[in-house]
DNA sequence: CTGTTAGCGCGTTCAG
DNA sequence: CTGAACGCGCTAACAG
């Protein structure tokens, strides 16, 4: 490994001119400047970034707290989608991301606090864990600056970027409002996610402004997973015949619903009505093609790993995205009289 | 921040003690060991891996250098799987990942080998980069211990994880053969992957197993892209009618490949038979669902983390590792007399 | 069993 | 414009 030590060696110079040039100091001679770079080009010279984050407490470094980065969640490649986004940021902004190893359930011994103080990253990004994860709360409220995806948190230094999941819950209603469904159930996610809650309200919302009075057994829980969905959908087609459609709150959550029904012997749309939320790859693919709300996963990660750097840079800028989301219609909703 | 030396202070014992009492080491009075844990945790100490790692030249950390983890590439949710796969076995191993933003066209000034070395990774895991990046050749030359996935290189330290590509086309077109077709042709990735050529190779050997010459002009590229694979299936067809069933060399040419046998009005597999390579999970929810050969994608992640850490770590293991694959059949091949 | 000393690679005063 | 000296937090000899 080659240090500034052995540079200041080769140019004939002392460690600190070396440091001073190659960080851009304006107070040293261009003669120099140049002897400096160009021995350091030679040698291959590279900084140590620890020994640097030793001194300025910056790592150029984010957290990335993720769930969902796991076997079985692939077909949810949500996650993927938005690391993309933050991938791609990160890196124009020129910072790079570390993926800690949230064990799932594992004996998690360490707090996710602990883990960026380690680590030494500059911010950290949270998405996936649940409302009532342990040790959110302590990072939150912390110095560490955050960014939050569909985590509605507040602390000292955090930043929070979600979609507009009420109003894209209430759209898929509406939708099915206007093809003329009245009995209308839904699946939802587990409540420890934010999400959860809000779509439930578009779906609470969009039944009120047709004057339908909301039953609460109407909706189940699917706990966002294919196969607790199915058997929702089991249980409320014999429970609740008269229902024409069931909004899910994720596709993954349609695709579990759609296998009950077809399960059942009945097809979609033909007898049951389904609308996602996602919009998943699969989503487009499936037969019959899912209607759903899109939402811009790759775009969500992108202004979070922006928002973060904002926040790192001190910029003082509007901590609160909310991306649109919008309806795309297929072929899983039929039109009744 | 709190530090040993904090710890020491609070301890009334000298920084020296504390780090060997935290650090397990044996030599020291287990009372005093006592309160200085007991110390550490009052105060909520963690150590900093920056400077432990500026003495001890390791970091607990691997490097990831992924292409596909930028825009558009979630569909092809290989990469993330792979990831999922890595991220669960060096969470278990006690090791970080740190993704690289091995920014794609964009002026990549540094070298990967330059970036490990700044970020002091212990070890480095590659996948998906093409054989004639300019920077590749380096890294596995150097020191820096690698575990390439697909990349057929070699080098004083590294480790390599792919799967039986001959063996699993040649699965796969049997099965084409097996069922009737004598005129196949196939939509290949860029020649730039090992992969493709592992491919085609089992493409030739299946058709020299049934004493079918090797048509080279039956073979196009696709460069792994569902639109590329698309435009040459309509030449394929225009050229060659007398072509009953592709081979495609990922599901994602595979889904462009029935979208022109769609879009000249045909279908799959009345009028041509598909098979795919890859098993991603569109494939499965697709109409006609596609026939194709599994990758163990989790595995591969999984082995190839492994595989790093015992190289790191010195053990002495076989460092060529082969992962099976297999078909599996569904809806996109037809019998033909 | 414990403390003293030195130094990892780098940035930063403060004198020249 | 340049260099000597110091210290970030930690580990590793080397004494005692």
């Amino acid at each position: 490994m080659v240090t500034i030590k052995d540079i200041a060696r080769a140019a004939q110079v002392s460690i600190t001119t070396v440091s001073r040039a190659l960080n851009g100091y304006s107070d040293v001679n261009e003669e120099t400047r140049k002897k400096i770079v160009a021995v350091a080009d030679r040698l291959g010279y590279s900084p140590n970034i620890a020994a640097r984050s030793l001194i300025s407490k910056k790592s150029k470094t984010i957290g990335l707290l993720l769930s969902n980065v796991t076997r079985d969640s692939s077909k949810d490649n949500i996650a993927f989608e938005v690391l993309c986004g933050m991938n791609d940021r990160a890196g124009e902004l020129d910072y790079d991301l570390v993926l800690f190893s949230t064990t799932p359930q594992k004996q998690k011994t360490k707090s996710y606090k602990k883990l960026c103080n380690e680590r030494g990253v500059d911010g950290v990004i949270i998405m996936g864990i649940r409302l009532d994860d342990p040790y959110l709360e302590e990072i939150v409220s912390s110095e560490i600056p955050c960014v939050l995806i569909d985590i509605p948190l507040k602390g000292p230094n955090v930043g929070y970027v979600t979609s507009d999941n009420v109003k894209g819950a209430c759209t898929a209603m509406v939708h099915l409002l206007e093809n003329g469904h009245r009995h209308i159930g839904m699946i939802n996610g587990h409540t420890q996610a934010d999400v959860s809650r809000h779509r439930l309200r578009g779906y609470i919302d969009a039944l009120a402004s047709y004057g339908i009075p909301y039953n609460e057994s109407y909706v189940m829980d699917g706990s966002f997973s294919e196969a607790a969905a199915k058997e929702a959908m089991y249980r409320m087609h014999s429970l609740y015949p008269e229902l024409t459609a069931v909004f899910c709150a994720s596709d993954l959550m349609a695709l579990g619903a759609i296998q009950a029904v077809k399960g059942l012997g009945r097809s979609v749309p033909e007898h049951i009505s389904i609308v996602g939320f996602d919009n998943i790859d699969i989503a487009a693919y499936h037969t019959p093609a899912i209607t759903t709300v899109n939402q811009h996963k790759y775009e969500t990660g992108y202004q979070a790993a922006q928002l973060l750097v904002d926040l790192l840079e001190g910029r003082n800028v509007n901590r609160y995205i909310v991306l649109n989301t919008e309806l795309v219609k297929r072929d899983s909703v039929r039109t009744i009289l």
